[in-house]
DNA sequence: TTGTAAGCGTTATCAT
DNA sequence: ATGATAACGCTTACAA
């Protein structure tokens, strides 16, 4: 690596003090027109770049914001478009780190980001973690933090989600009204806010249709097709199997199409299925599997817009919500009317 | 933001020098035992953190990876995973920015970067890139750069992508296997690398198979799959319509797939489709598309090492080229036999 | 074994 | 209008 020209340098060749060259640089008012020129000149010949590891340590603030997430999938990937292309436009780079849903690379990557480098953080945790000791960590050193998707409700931060309850009603509602009886659910891991919320919107909407929920109906598991295909398998070989499916994740709906495709059963009419994240593949598979739509690029560009709000403004922003509302998607797979 | 505990504050403390302290915290031979002790201890009780920012100051080196992409698609993001694996084991934290196949998105990018936050980059250009200035101020500056996926040939530097001269190969001779004699190809933007190597791989598999290239059957479109869509319903609109599509990417195949149900007809038997990425939704759609995989994950663990290795030998790697052998998926689309 | 001082590249404060 | 100096937090000769 070459060595960097500094301020110093051009001070130098010009007989100036770095002071005079660092105001000439940045047009300061009390600073001589041909002083400027020379310097201004010089800098250019030179291509001089101001090192921005000095002004961080000098500012401290690195115009970097923190991103955790715990994958790439669709939905995380258009979120993050959408946080990235806010935080370019304000001068922000994002530094992206995946903790590939595990608890340990997710405090590692925290830890790392908190290390000084960022000022701040936006976070989606992880499907493991249950404890937030390095959250709270952020938080006790003061840095600003964000949280969008996956929320952790305890934690006194700005939250921008979707509304998952609404999601699991508008979808379990659409179901029964297609005149599905017994709807199943395939859930994400246990402890997973965006999963269970989904799920109390699916319990609370069958309740107020008066319809009795199975537990033998209620799968949880991985987001993960091979998985789903495995629980959905379990579901139709039941006795009494569920007429539809509605699954938390396209992925997980995906899996479950399979098992039905493999049983034979046609999709709406012997069961219907709902998908969430609308997913673009969800309009091209056969049949077409409905799906609620969760405005990801929308949810990533409120989460930046918001962070940006809360590092400039130092007021405190802990209770602010913003929460999207979802759109179900009707298709084939859930559509017999 | 709090005030971060510095070495500074526990010399104060216990009433040694900031390089006392600074010699114990990082376990110099020449310190007594008691004042190591001592000064672990009380690091440990503050919770002190060594600023990141002044060490990369002060050793010019960040830790840090730019790694520039086009987008987060379904391929990227695969790669995004390798890289970040890999990178994250060996202690680099990634700065992923996204040009959204944006050329001056891609500039300002590298801009920022390259103002010394990171310790090297890792690049695949956008398909609007058709200069390459920004990628040779890396070089003047001495900063270590690899390139993956879609490369720039005319730039001395480490590459990794898959062999995608072979990967038309092999999607444009299989097709003339099954017995399609009149195959169009759907490719990408025109300066695109990987498009025009795709191409080039199934130009020549014609050639040597003796079968004459029609102008009108090559039609370049953005990796969209409403262009491609449209393309395919031209294709198919001709008097003399091909009777099979070998396409650059999927996302493209699906867009001609819709094309191709639209008109009627019938895969494998009217029209032979093969698409290139072998993403996971190929397997799921009706019918399956047949594919050439690409070896996402792995390209993006090469490619991290690669760059590791080049940032820690300074040896001139500026000819090494990894190139990944493709594999094709046969399935429904395109299997007559 | 410990302390002093210079330096990394920049800006801000205070003189001149 | 310009310069000297200290400071950001840390490491590393060099002294003691």
């Amino acid at each position: 690596m070459e060595r960097q020209i500094t301020i110093k340098d051009i001070a130098i060749a010009l007989r100036l003090s770095t002071s005079t060259v660092s105001r000439a640089l940045r047009d300061a008012p009390d600073v001589g027109e041909e002083t400027r020129k020379a310097v201004k000149a010089l800098a250019e010949e030179l291509d001089y770049q101001p090192n921005m590891l000095a002004l961080s340590l000098l500012k401290k603030q690195t115009n970097t914001i923190g991103l955790i997430i715990p994958n790439l999938d669709y939905v995380l990937a258009t979120m993050v478009k959408g946080i990235d292309e806010v935080a370019l436009e304000a001068g922000y780079t994002v530094m992206v780190c995946q903790s590939d849903e595990s608890f340990g690379r997710e405090i590692v990557n925290t830890k790392r980001l908190l290390d000084s480098l960022v000022d701040g953080f936006i976070i989606s945790v992880s499907s493991e973690t249950m404890i937030f000791e390095h959250i709270k960590k952020i938080q006790v050193k003061k840095k600003p933090l964000v949280l969008f998707d996956r929320v952790i409700n305890s934690i006194n931060a700005p939250k921008i989600r979707l509304d998952n309850f609404e999601g699991g009603r508008i979808a379990t509602q659409h179901l029964i009204d297609q005149g599905y009886k017994k709807i199943a659910l395939l859930a994400g891991p246990e402890n997973l806010s965006i999963s269970n919320e989904r799920k109390d919107g699916y319990l609370q909407t069958l309740k107020q249709n008066k319809i009795k929920t199975d537990k033998n109906f209620i799968i949880h598991c991985d987001f993960n097709q091979e998985y789903a295909y495995i629980a959905a398998k379990e579901l139709l070989a039941m006795k009494q199997r569920p007429d539809a499916i509605f699954c938390i994740s396209d992925r997980l709906a995906i899996g479950a199409m399979l098992a039905i495709k493999e049983a034979g059963l046609k999709m709406p009419k012997d069961i219907g299925l709902v998908g969430f994240n609308n997913e673009p593949i969800t309009k091209l598979l056969t049949p077409a599997i409905s799906s609620v739509e969760m405005y990801g690029f929308e949810i990533g560009k409120a989460t930046a817009k918001v962070f940006l709000e809360l590092i400039h403004s130092e007021t405190d922003m802990s209770d602010k919500e913003i929460i999207f509302k979802p759109k179900l998607f009707i298709r084939e797979s859930s559509k017999r009317s």
